[in-house]
DNA sequence: TGACCACCCATAAAATCCCATGCTATCCCA
DNA sequence: TGGGATAGCATGGGATTTTATGGGTGGTCA
């Protein structure tokens, strides 16, 4: 399964267009659709990714679990959905950001590529800082204790 | 699974390589990405550390229900996912430290690696002989609870 | 026709590979 | 047991390849 670690900002283009890192093109070099799905982050002003296997995988799983979900639940998975694009890679591992999606994240001269493990995000570099940096603070005052033990789990 | 042990301080050079310990890459060497994943530590000045393999099972463990809905789950991706980086090594069994990631240790002329079992860290010389140093101390002071709370807690 | 898109090629910077060297610890044999 | 040979490891520097980035071109579809 893919797995996207670390932060990468890379330029966008007259064209619109941005190299994925490299990386992350390996994680997802064994799947057949060569190229991402992106849609609007519905809590961050940033965009979510990830591969096209994934979101078959999530598919299916709401598909299984019809009625486990809330409805809220229920009204996000349609809009993701109906929001999501397939971008594939041209011949030298770059997307092409379609305006309205970029716009979302405020997107404009560069692009920033957040690893989240089995997904990653796209942010506007100044914009994801910020969340970074508060993001930090909040995990060192209170709920290390998860990460420790979600680690310690681990292996 | 891998168990890292003891401590060896080995040089960085002006490309900023450093040679991980033999034993080290000894204890990944089933692995099939042949480096490490390394990360800046919430409460010292050190970097954590351990193989990839490790770092896909944290994933998986976050994951395991599409937890597209969670804040805590996000600010944890945000501080451990996207802070790593994936370093292979080279037909030497070096790595190559990144600037940001060595300046959060301190980290010039020479690295230290810390075998804590399961994982390891990379300290700079200096400053992990004072943590050292501190930690006895606290021990000798005879708050033997609290030296060995830290101890477990990630020291 | 004109906007858009999928390919193709060029280039500079950065990461990676490759080979050489010295040191140390280990082995081997007299 | 001593001393030379040997193999593994850390280190250094040059050469090569990958990556990100920029621009061009021809085809496609409205």
């Amino acid at each position: 399964m893919a797995l996207f670690l670390s932060t990468y900002v890379n330029k966008v283009d007259k064209k619109g267009r941005v190299s994925v890192p490299s990386l992350f093109r390996a994680a997802l070099e064994t799947q057949k659709f060569q190229g991402i799905v992106v849609f609007r982050s519905y809590k961050h002003p940033a965009l979510e990714a990830f591969g096209l296997d994934r979101m078959a995988q999530l598919s299916q799983s709401l598909d299984k679990n019809f009625n486990l979900f809330s409805d809220t639940q229920d009204d996000l998975a349609a809009s993701i959905f109906a929001d999501a694009q397939q971008l594939g890679f041209d011949g030298e591992g770059r997307i092409t950001l379609p305006d309205d999606i970029a716009a979302h994240a405020g997107i404009t001269e560069s692009a920033c590529f957040v690893g989240r493990g089995a997904t990653f995000q796209i942010w506007a570099p100044d914009t994801f800082k910020q969340h970074q940096t508060a993001a930090r603070a909040r995990v060192q005052q209170g709920n290390v204790s998860i990460a420790l033990h979600a680690s310690e789990a681990g292996q």
